[in-house]
DNA sequence: CCTTACATACCGACCGGTCTGTATGTTACA
DNA sequence: TGTAACATACAGACCGGTCGGTATGTAAGG
């Protein structure tokens, strides 16, 4: 069977490596996940991986790469993107986020962007610099409904959209860690809910 | 040349290994650290090693347990903790942050205890419990002061401190992983001046 | 239409190197 | 002389990457 596949697209087989070595890896990390794992969970043996990526940092970037993209299409594409007040898009951001940790009890998968900071930073320059790229991504699209929050109903308050941006990231980020050694989710929602309160105070808003 | 030791002290060379994993995986984490790789660190051979250490899972757990017990003497003995009133020592905890983070620009070595629970919570249980209850141990520690603070100053206050003192550590370990990334720790700096100013208002505090 | 030529997709054996752990010295000191 | 504290050498497993081969498809030409 021939993949006739539109030009932007992966072809299948190359989707399903990735998807392999995205799963494995967010679990597992970069150096305990070994191409033959990979090749395994996708399906098909080595000969197969080496058709498609040129070596095993190769699929780690395009796995990063993959993450981010379609972690950056589900917020694009979130109901709280269509919400006409800037207010309400700050605080639908963080609803998004507690749902889409999943039920409770059930412990969320990790963020592949902060398994391979954390693992990466000091000894692969690319990815690390991958890494504060994709991050300064969210960074940027949060400040960014901040800002205009913040123009639009505390035009008087004193903060950095930016700096509280990158004060939600760490949360989020630090509390997936926390959550990974729990085993249990809960503390990512408490967290997030804090954060509420926080950016409640910071905007002087009472509802919400 | 024999080492005479008070018992509850390591033998200086099983020491110097201790020190030697712990730098070395701070840095590189946990697989991408090799036996070689400490035993040169420390200036001896694999003989050595395994002299020592029965296995790497072994160096590993006493690295993390060294590298936490060292932080908690550090914390123990910190001037903040002889101040009197609990909410001097609330604050005066945050500043201790700052200052051990160090000289600006230069980025600051990760936390151990971080590193391992994002590379090894998914792989290894015995870490993945050991990273726990040292984070519970953090938590607990700083929520005891929380708890101390609002109840002298602020009793009518409504937060749950060990819901903020794991918002706290959250935000240290997200902020310690986006440091590394973006090379420069001004970032936790700014975090926690934020977090700050969450406490200030939680406890409704004006001055510090 | 059939054949030749070539491309794509994949298999699986294999190689070289690395890494953990072991087995066996060797040395210094009690 | 026995034992703690190492060094040295090596075994054995594993892993990343290569390579020759195969199956399938496709396009061109006579």
């Amino acid at each position: 069977m021939l993949h006739r596949i539109a030009s932007t697209e992966l072809p299948e087989t190359k989707r399903k490596l990735v998807d392999a070595g995205v799963k494995l890896m967010r679990e597992r990390g970069y150096n305990a996940t070994t191409v033959d794992d990979i090749c395994g969970e996708a399906g098909l043996t080595k000969g197969g991986f080496f058709h498609y990526f040129k070596s095993k940092d190769d699929i780690a970037r395009a796995a990063l790469t993959h993450f981010h993209e379609g972690k950056a299409r589900d917020y694009e594409a979130a109901p709280f993107r269509k919400l006409a007040d800037p207010l309400d898009r700050v605080f639908g951001r963080l609803d998004y986020v507690k749902e889409s940790v999943g039920p409770k009890g059930r412990v969320t998968k990790g963020c592949l962007i902060g398994v391979f900071a954390q693992e990466l930073a000091f000894t692969s320059p690319e990815i690390r610099d991958a890494c504060h790229n994709f991050f300064s991504r969210i960074v940027g699209d949060f400040s960014h409904d901040l800002a205009e929050a913040k123009a639009a109903h505390a035009s008087d308050a004193k903060f950095d959209p930016k700096a509280v941006a990158e004060l939600y990231l760490a949360i989020v980020q630090g509390s997936l860690m926390l959550a990974k050694v729990a085993d249990a989710n809960e503390v990512l929602r408490d967290n997030i809910e804090q954060f509420r309160a926080y950016l409640r105070f910071l905007l002087g808003v009472t509802d919400k």
